[in-house]
RNA sequence: GGCGACAUAGCCAAGCGGUAAGGCGACGGUCUGCAAAACCGUUAUUCCCCGGUUCAAAUCCGGGUGUCGCCUCCA
């Protein structure tokens, strides 16, 4: 049983082997913090997530680094388009981006470092390529030699000449070669600054997360993440910053997540077609948005629609109902603690075999690069087994029965973590105090109607809970409720 | 021009050499006062096209076609 990881480097899929035994180091690019990030962005934050919840599943010990930029170019000109301060966009925007990954059910990584704070590293990081020969000073600035490191665009499988001769860059003269790229850049009036050998400046995009991962990680560490965007050139250079300045190897294996598309195009913030998480979460509970993004494997690109969304919602509905029935079950009696599997017979042992089966197509679907499109199919695969168990004509509560009930219950459980998806109704389906009190007593008036069969008035409660997005469903065991929490309501 | 990805049912989506998972939808049935939920059945003789390799190909190879992406800030 191994995890196999598709590469971006070898572009094949590798058997996974952390550098230490045990413990898993990953870097992700984070946020800049201009602007709400979008469903493209969340898809790049959800993956590096999944990556480390299974890994936590298969009992790695997760170091999780993801950087926030909050420096740059698209910082100052959104200061200056709103007319406030440079620290005012950054502290609004990344507050914004925590409460909305925490919306999105992404555990906290082990640290978030900002660009800012490690100028430090960043500035003893370039005097070091500097000293080696690999970058040059011109004016206030610094520059990477791309020509003095050979193996520059092994990650994107670029040919150093094809790049220069493409570069559709404004051209900076005082650059050696068209794509040399920026460590330092000096500051002009207005602009953040920090003091530096070469000048009043702020680093280029790409050495923060050398100097971040590097800090934290190591000089060379095991899983780096990103958008396939981020391929060429931020990763292609980040790797010739690392390697050029320690010599050593900079990630083990680069995995790179497929795009966002609306209408077959990438959705991106230069194109404008993009959807903010904050405005989609209003509409769809944010599982229903992490369900879908986890739907198709995270290579794949992704259409979205509202058509596609509301799939998901259906889907997750489904999920939900088979839980709610285990529960229901399982509060009506006691288990019997571990069941003896060789005792078992009938419906017991097959539905104890599908659940043990559950498990291992799981591992195995996940194993495979990640692939939760499986792991979803083992889902409602599990979800429709309890539903013939328990609605089997054998089938009644006894110890046995709820035991069993208990395992599937620890498979929808464990499945749901390490997808990030609950699949236990949360408090935003229950009503409080009064209004659940009001639900109680109009579907006991409407049992009485029914007992009298009066079915126009049992029709008309059940209706107008509808409409107030309450869905009443009527069981041997009497009616059952809950509420919607979609944007049905 | 260079590099790369993808093309599987009405829609979404797995499969990566052994004879098409799963979801959504639709239709028929069971259950129900009627619904809902759930279950049963039907819904791809076939995986963009054309060749080739093989006992065997959606899966490998060659050639097309189409869509998208990176090469510029971008997740």
């Amino acid at each position: 049983m191994t995890i196999r990881i598709y590469n971006t480097m070898t572009r094949q899929k590798e058997v996974f082997e952390p550098i230490e035994d045990g413990k898993v180091k990953i870097y992700s690019c984070g946020p800049t913090v201009y602007d709400y990030f979008h469903l493209g962005n969340a898809r790049a934050f959800i993956v590096p997530d999944l990556i480390r919840r299974y890994l936590e599943f298969r009992g790695y010990e997760v170091t999780w680094v993801q950087n926030l930029t909050d420096v740059d170019d698209k910082i100052i000109k959104r200061a200056t388009d709103e007319g406030i301060s440079f620290e005012e966009v950054v502290s609004c925007y990344s507050k914004a981006f925590f409460e909305d990954i925490k919306k999105l059910g992404i555990k906290q990584a082990t640290v978030y470092p900002r660009a800012t704070e490690h100028i430090s590293n960043i500035i003893d990081l370039i005097e070091t390529l500097v000293s080696k020969g690999f970058a040059y000073v011109v004016g206030g600035d610094v520059f990477f030699d791309v020509s003095k490191f050979p193996s520059y665009g092994k990650l994107s499988n670029q040919d150093i000449g094809q790049l220069s001769a493409g570069a559709r860059v404004d051209v900076d003269e005082r650059k050696r070669n068209p794509i040399d790229f920026a460590l330092w850049k000096s500051a002009k009036p207005g602009e953040p600054r920090w003091q530096s050998p070469w000048s009043q400046g702020r680093p280029g995009w790409h050495i923060e997360c050398s100097a971040m991962s590097m800090t934290y990680l190591g000089e060379t560490f095991d899983i780096h993440t990103g958008g396939q965007d981020l391929i060429f050139p931020h990763h292609e250079n980040e790797i010739a910053q690392s390697e050029a300045a320690t010599g050593k190897p900079f990630v083990k294996y680069w995995i790179h997540n497929g795009y966002i598309n609306i209408d077959g195009e990438k959705m991106s913030k230069s194109l404008g077609n993009f959807f903010a998480l904050r405005q989609i979460v209003e509409e769809y509970p944010p599982n229903v948005v992490r369900l879908f993004l986890v739907s198709s494997h995270y290579r794949s690109p992704i259409n979205f629609s509202d058509e596609e969304l509301n799939k998901a919602e259906r889907s997750l509905d489904r999920l939900k109902n088979s839980v709610r029935a285990i529960n229901e079950i399982l509060v009506k009696g006691d288990e019997v603690g571990k069941v003896d599997e060789d005792k078992l017979d009938g419906i017991d042992s097959n539905f104890n075999h599908k659940i043990v089966e559950a498990r291992e197509r799981f591992i195995n679907g996940m194993d495979d690069d990640f692939n939760t499109a499986i792991a979803i199919s083992v889902l409602h695969d599990l979800a429709k087994e309890v539903n013939i168990f328990i609605n089997s004509p054998e089938f009644q509560i006894n110890p046995i029965k709820l035991s069993l009930l208990r395992n599937a219950m620890e498979a929808f459980e464990d499945f749901g973590e390490v997808l990030g998806i609950s699949l236990i109704e949360g408090d935003s389906t229950k009503l409080e105090g009064k209004e659940e009190e009001l639900v109680e007593l109009l579907l006991r008036l409407r049992d009485d109607a029914r007992k009298k069969k009066d079915w126009s008035m049992a029709d008309a409660i059940r209706n107008g809970l509808k409409e107030i997005g309450i869905i009443v469903e009527d069981t041997p065991q009497g009616a059952r409720w809950k509420q919607l929490n979609g944007k049905e309501r």
